[in-house]
DNA sequence: TCCTTTTATGTAAGCTCTTACGCATTTCCG
DNA sequence: CGGAAATGCGTAAGAGCTTACATAAAAGGA
């Protein structure tokens, strides 16, 4: 483990694993938009969930893709005014629906699926190439912090809640 | 390789990598607040290189911590504001000014190291045990996308610029 | 020397998610 | 059975960066 880490914590990870994330949906962006795909990469998840999995709820669609509800509930409303998914009422439960594909959105997903393979053939091989245990350890870097979290890992070593105060009105010295 | 790349191709990095990255800075901040720290993740990149490498400008600092001289400027407004941070005029370049801590942000500074010294440590031993090569295929990861975007991998297996437009009017569709 | 290009940094607007709040429905349990 | 707690999802506001735009100063070159 380099130095890099003892110097910069936790936050050796932060802006690269952020700046990584977005310039793979930067690159991605960009061949949708050279080929006039007509779709966005956060369009993805939904999309293809839907197309392999049918009609889910919004909860269901949260829980897999991984991000919150709301999200999901904004993303529905896009999906839905581009004509790719439409909504329908559960029969048994009056707070849920169903979101699922339109026609036009099972058509834009054949249409997509050969450039989507292209994309995960690239991903793959770069990942050959470059880093071949990377997905690995990733996956075992979050479960290790699922089993035990960053924090208590920090309050094990450094002694849980001692406090670190500032000085009184020493932080706000203006110049 | 998984299969989960073939599956969710680019994506498979993209919502893991920035939800790595946001729980490591939640538990920080969670960290911070416990120990009534007065001090935010966002704050530390800048606070810890000014500390360790003197006054800078804005575009040293943007470079070193590697986001956009814009984040660097509202960072800086918020720090100066906090009082940990001061400017003053660069002698021979009008447009340019030093960035530099307070006296004030020097005593923050010190009285947060054993904090950011356990962080990293904590930090530095997680890795060792979940994924002892995480950094190192993060780093060749990037190195390898510097030397070919996926975007250009991509256009070489399926075809620089093979259009995939929607058939007209297909995707306005309306339920 | 003087004009064009480049550079430094501020501000505004946008992005894509989050958390907070809210309402209605469903489930649970005394 | 009925009230409290939990659940499902919409909307609003916020976060922390980015890109776009703008201005002024500096550098470069004819």
């Amino acid at each position: 483990m380099p130095d890099y880490v003892q110097e910069r914590g936790a936050a050796a990870f932060g802006t690269r694993l952020r700046r990584l994330s977005e310039r793979l949906d930067r690159d991605v962006q960009a061949i949708y938009r050279e080929r006039a795909a007509a779709f966005e990469p956060r369009w993805f998840p939904i999309v293809t969930s839907l197309d392999a999995h049918g009609a889910q709820t919004v909860g269901d669609l949260a829980d897999r893709i991984g991000v919150s509800h709301a999200a999901v509930s904004q993303l529905r409303a896009e999906l839905v005014a581009e004509g790719l998914v439409q909504t329908r009422p559960d029969a048994a439960d009056q707070r849920r629906f169903w979101i699922e594909l339109t026609p036009s959105g099972k058509r834009t997903a054949a249409r997509l699926k050969p450039l989507w393979d292209a994309i995960a053939q690239a991903t793959s091989l770069l990942c050959s190439e470059a880093a071949p245990r990377f997905l690995a350890e990733l996956e075992r870097l979050e479960r290790a912090l699922d089993e035990r979290p960053l924090k208590d890992r920090v309050d094990a070593t450094f002694g849980a809640r001692a406090k670190l105060r500032p000085a009184k009105g020493a932080t706000h010295e203006r110049t």
